[in-house]
DNA sequence: TAGATTGTTAATCGATTAACAATC
DNA sequence: TAGATTGTTAATCGATTAACAATC
């Protein structure tokens, strides 16, 4: 359930990489920038820029483009990447650990402030300056964090029941990278971050593309 | 450039988890599932697994459904992951170690080689039984491996430069996890996994959620 | 001014969904 | 047989692209 659908939502996924361009451009000093540059570094039409720029509710100038600064606040706010927004990770593997540690989140106002992890024996350690706590523990810790978003990695055979614990500890969005499909309550965000998908993509363009150099038709 | 366009691309970003049902369902020892049960599990339409499964080119039966291990061989020949493909991982970092190590690849036909990091004093070392070697030794050791899929997880500064070195080294696809947008000749397949693009879809659906529930418009 | 760029409106394209005959 | 399920054909929906007037 919890079928949430987001309108524009390929407008919505090209924001980020917009929001990188244009703060190089505000670091190189800028004041506009056209949605033709824009277009031209990340290979896509200028339409399309323009579209989903639109959405941000920022106005442009013809002839000059878009003004540098609030077309990065018009972003940020879009996306709400303008607040702290705390998360916790849960399951402090190789993957989890990666992501407690990922710099890159902080530019997206993303701070994670503690890591949960099935093995006792990391309990009390730290990732990068975050605290590792049992999975246990997340009962009373998310509570006391006051945390409701959560970065789950934990191995699949246990992802239902660790998400039901972290429902039960008040968490109402869950970043998900395991391969489950979650069963949440309708007033709970699940994102499906699935690197199979990725590789299913890329599987089949590389199909694709030695067909065609082969002169096959596609 | 390089732009490669696959034709039912939400198709085939769907099949990976259709497949993990299948195998599930061969796993429990059935010899037919049906596109109601596949779509109940992933709360998906009938319609839509059917219309997803009919590109791989598997044909169901009236009233019982879709052979199992047929669908399972249409699925895995359709995405080529029933023939094995070698790897490497190029940045040793916490992502690229986690993506070393994920033993859920090799059900995709996909193995890590190799790994190259920048650092010097992990040359030498393994991650997981895999070898790590110098950044500056790839242009020798992946001819030598014969591979050409390129796991790309070096910091974003440096990820142009290490793509150009890896086409020249004879790689041929390349999995994207920086935000940089690389720049590749035709005949070289890119597929970016871009972490912000899915926590941008997560922060529009928080925002979204928490103003229905508000009783607002959305 | 001239020309590049915006933003709107309309057209096209592709994906999803609906309807339904065929069938095991 | 009756009924659930497939696969096809058509309709709908949404995203992308095209055309172009407005404008700085």
């Amino acid at each position: 359930m919890a079928k949430c659908k987001v309108s524009y939502a390929p407008s919505v996924r090209r924001l980020p990489s917009y929001l990188l361009i244009v703060r190089q451009s505000l670091a190189h000093g800028d004041e506009y920038i056209s949605g033709t540059l824009i277009a031209n570094e990340l290979n896509l039409e200028p339409i399309q820029v323009r579209k989903d720029l639109s959405i941000t509710g920022i106005t442009g100038k013809p002839k000059r483009g878009y003004p540098v600064a609030p077309l990065i606040t018009a972003i940020e706010s879009y996306l709400n990447w303008n607040n702290r927004v705390e998360a916790v990770v849960v399951g402090a593997g190789n993957l989890g650990s990666a992501l407690s540690g990922f710099p890159g989140f902080r530019q997206h106002g993303l701070y994670i402030v503690a890591a949960f992890d099935a093995d006792k024996s990391k309990a009390g350690s730290k990732i990068r300056d975050i605290p590792v706590y049992q999975l246990d523990d997340l009962s009373t810790r998310i509570p006391e964090l006051g945390v409701s978003v959560a970065i789950l990695t934990v191995p699949s055979d246990t992802a239902q029941d660790v998400t039901t614990k972290l429902l039960e500890a008040g968490i109402k969005a869950i970043w998900n990278f395991t391969n489950v499909k979650l069963k949440v309550p309708d007033d709970v965000v699940v994102q499906n971050e699935d690197l199979s998908s990725g590789y299913a993509m890329l599987s089949v363009k590389r199909r694709i593309k030695s067909a065609s150099f082969m002169g096959d038709a596609i």
